[in-house]
DNA sequence: ATGTTTTCTTGATAAATGTCAAGAGTTTTA
DNA sequence: TAAAACTCTTGACATTTATCAAGAAAACAT
């Protein structure tokens, strides 16, 4: 499963087999069985985590119980949660398999030197970062300006791989709408 | 004015004389009045603009011709379309001054090479976008979570400095929210 | 200083969305 | 393979929020 990592990673800029190397040496291979956890509210965040099979998602239960997903993360996606990670703080977030997953972990040192060392890893790092930035700035705008019908057709544009895969209501919980008013909006689509 | 971007800088990392020279070299300053634009849709973004005095906000306007604020920049942060800077492409956004404001600019070549060649700088900039997609995502988990009630509150909470210095009816455009809800709301809390 | 524009409020009403409850169909698990 | 858990749908109703309209107050511009 190292293997579908490297390439991922030879995808997006020019490896060599030392720097080939250096990833596999630092990478562990975490499978969860569906339903399992990659991480939980309270636990500090301090590593870095690839999806090589499988879906994840990522989300954040409310003082009345109701839970609401932050992102979901599908195969050549990453999963984690920035602020534990650079503040050391406890976690707010739960990542959870929805799937039966294979997870690439690399602990935060090794990535952080990694950085350093392959300046292209650095890069691609960073413009990953950027693109994740415009992407959630995109989502701002369809929460302030779109219908709830809007919203999940802004959706399944935005996500079809994602769409066919994870519970409906799951995809109400992504974008803040309750689960019946997602299945009405589905009806009234089919209907046209 | 160039002296409160450098003082920002200095205060961010440790700054020589010539590094301090090196991005004084750059910088334009740019003198909007109130209602002027820095960018409009249609534009592309080639440039990163320091906002030394002043307010702006970005926004976007819909086919109906609502406008959705998409960020609000006072004294000491940043504005621009990290979209159209990286893609090349006309910009969606408008961003306006809503005081009379002095923006410090400074140009894509210039910023991306000072990037490298002052590596602490480069260090920040990664780090602010890091805390800009923290930010981000405490707004997209606001948005999907709260009530509108609770919105405003975060929203004052999150940003005191900003409140009383904007008017009512584009904060609830940044929250997604009509302004008589808003104003109701206000009211309701008053009562309380 | 005064006319103009903007901002905020309030009421009446409409529309969108949420909640609760029940049942059918599906998938999972033991 | 049967029971249990989960998922989706639908109806009835409640609640939240939006829309439209009008007027008062405040800020702005000449």
């Amino acid at each position: 499963m190292i293997d579908v990592f490297l390439n991922y990673l030879s995808d997006k800029f020019i490896l060599s087999e030392e720097e080939s190397y250096a990833f596999s040496r630092v990478c562990t291979i975490k499978k969860l069985r569906r339903r399992q956890y990659l991480l939980q509210q309270g636990d500090v965040w301090q590593k870095n985590a690839f999806v090589a099979k499988g879906v994840l998602r990522t989300y954040r239960v409310d003082e009345k119980g109701t839970e609401h997903i932050m992102q979901f993360s599908i195969e050549n996606w990453w999963a984690g949660d920035r602020q534990s990670y650079h503040s050391g703080l406890p976690s707010a977030f739960n990542i959870e398999a929805l799937e039966d997953a294979e997870i690439v972990l690399i602990p935060k040192a090794d990535f952080d030197r990694l950085e350093i060392e392959i300046p292209k890893f650095g890069e691609f790092t960073r413009s990953l970062l950027e693109r994740s930035f415009i992407a959630s700035q995109n989502r701002i705008h369809a929460s302030i300006s779109y219908s709830a019908e809007e919203k999940y057709a802004d959706f399944t544009k935005t996500y079809p791989d994602i769409t066919n895969r994870i519970p409906q209501h799951m995809i109400a919980s992504y974008l803040g709408i309750s689960p019946e008013t997602l299945s009405r909006i589905r009806n009234q689509i089919a209907k046209k």
